[in-house]
DNA sequence: CGTTTAATGTTATTACATTACATCATGCAT
DNA sequence: ATGCATGATGTAATGTAATAACATTAAACG
């Protein structure tokens, strides 16, 4: 029953343009990838962007300065996610796992710390790049 | 029996002054206490910082583009840490926790990805401020 | 010594992100 | 309808973070 207003026309764009990036991308790589719909100011997309992030249609991965478009359907519910950077394909996996969400609270709780956001970002080889050294 | 090579003058002065500091700096925070130093370009500080990240004595915080002195002794062998980081007095502490560690190892090896870095930073409010709101 | 190598210094540039302010569109109360 | 409030957009300028390219200096060592 979540009816939440529906995305204007450059919140769209930019989700458009993160679903059909196979990897990350930078406020300025999106802008680029737009100038032909009329985008022509770095914050155009970075308004977008902070909605899409708060709707949690889209994270922001930290060790990067760039954007995904999530890839599960509920992340909103599902808690904290984190992510799998490969540094050869430049490809982010994103995972859930409940026992390490349980494991960050659980740390958390020892220090009395009320934890709004956690950032969990891997980075190394993924398992196609370790077959096919080139991709 | 680790016997590395001695830190140089301007390695010193920016670990100093993280060492000094009760919260993470960024680059150009650190430049600007080391003015009256003699640095004056933000490469002598980032030089610097590199080489103190890799030697593991300081940490860089990805979701706030700065800064820690590590706060353990043998942050290098204890593996990958985590980050606690305070809205309200921007302190940030550091943990370390084996089975948090273990959880990533085996998320990654399920995915068959090798990690060579990873990042954890939670973001909220610390005990302390909890309790005395302003700081 | 003179040569190699690592560290520094300096300038310029690139990349990432926000502030400030003007304009436009929409909804809705009178 | 008219006028006002609100939210979305557009635009320019600026601030902040990081690196490239190249010149210079210092230390190591045959």
């Amino acid at each position: 029953m979540t009816s939440t207003k529906p995305l204007t026309a450059n919140q769209q764009l930019v989700l458009g343009v993160l679903k059909r990036s196979p990897s990350p991308l930078s406020a300025y790589d999106i802008l680029h990838r737009l100038r032909n719909k009329g985008l022509k100011a770095p914050l155009q997309v970075y308004r977008a962007l902070k909605v899409l992030v708060d709707l949690g249609i889209t994270h922001r991965l930290e060790s990067l300065n760039a954007f995904v478009a999530c890839s599960g359907e509920n992340c909103r519910q599902a808690g904290m996610s984190g992510f799998m950077i490969c540094n050869l394909c430049g490809r982010a996996q994103e995972f859930y796992n409940r026992q390490l969400n349980d494991k960050l609270q659980s740390i958390s709780a020892d220090q009395e710390f009320v934890a709004s956001h956690t950032v969990v970002e891997s980075s190394g080889i993924c398992a196609q790049c370790k077959k096919t050294p080139v991709n």
